[in-house]
DNA sequence: ATGGCGCGCGCAGCGCGA
């Protein structure tokens, strides 16, 4: 099973680069953030047209997260339990018995920001949700964009981001906090090159200067991380007219 | 690494992202 991550930047801009993209990388599942678009106008023929079945919960102008997949969807949730929110962050099916869970995680925007506490309260609503999804589904995913550098390995200049939103202790200790539920990060089970990015800003030629985060992950049970072949970036997709300022992440399970 | 880009909204220029 092949399972991908890409935040997008508006569905309706990106559709054709996620279309080109499920053609050639052929993933089973595909789990997209900022769609930035309402259920009535999200475009389920034409990816449907693509071979893939699809489960959305988007919103006017902000967030949004899908999932497709070429297998049947079951048992989903399109919101955290226990969390007063309205914004659409959060998608939950099952697919061949895996519990794909996609998330778009707050930005936080910076840390003396209301946005900030919001990021927290967050994060620990999805450890409570992960922590008793993952007793019922020993086999759990869970792939988005954290809006988190788990390290400075994750980071292009970390003493540039110091201080910062995205590198904070408090969001480093919450990722800690999904690893300590038993999940792994599937791009970390394996050797990879040295600055290694899901994200590149728009501005600066930061792409081509490769001054980027690693900041879109995907998170296995250890079931799932046991039969994990590979996990790698695609930056292909950066590289196209109009990309989406992420790049999609995806990892191969065996059976 | 903070003005600088790109998106939505809506028709000017701002809020937001990361």
């Amino acid at each position: 099973m092949k399972l991908a991550t890409w935040n997008v930047n508006s569905l309706k801009v990106r559709l054709p680069h996620v279309l080109d993209w499920l053609q050639s990388a052929a993933p089973d599942v595909l789990c997209l953030q900022e769609t930035k678009m309402e259920d009535a106008v999200f475009p389920a023929a034409a990816l449907q047209e693509a071979g893939y079945q699809v489960a959305f919960s988007g919103q006017k102008t902000y967030n949004g997260v899908a999932i497709l997949s070429r297998q049947p969807m079951t048992d989903v949730i399109t919101a955290l339990p226990g969390l007063q929110d309205e914004q659409k962050r959060l998608l939950a099916a099952t697919i061949d018995g895996v519990r794909v869970v996609c998330v778009y995680i707050p930005n936080g925007q910076s840390l003396d920001s209301e946005k900030y506490p919001y990021k927290l309260s967050w994060l620990a609503a999805l450890t409570d949700f992960l922590r008793a999804e993952m007793a019922q589904y020993p086999r759990l995913a869970l792939l988005g964009d954290y809006n988190i550098a788990p390290a400075d390995s994750d980071v292009h200049d970390p003493a540039a981001w110091v201080g910062q939103v995205l590198v904070s202790e408090p969001e480093r200790a919450a990722f800690t906090g999904l690893l300590a539920l038993g999940l792994k990060d599937a791009f970390r089970l394996f050797e990879q090159e040295d600055k290694a990015f899901s994200w590149w800003d728009y501005r600066m030629n930061a792409f081509r200067r490769n001054m980027g985060l690693r900041i879109d992950h995907i998170l296995l049970s250890e079931t799932l991380a046991a039969g994990c072949t590979v996990c790698a970036i695609d930056k292909a997709p950066r590289k196209l007219e109009r990309p989406s300022d992420h790049t999609p992440v995806w990892a191969e399970i065996k059976d």
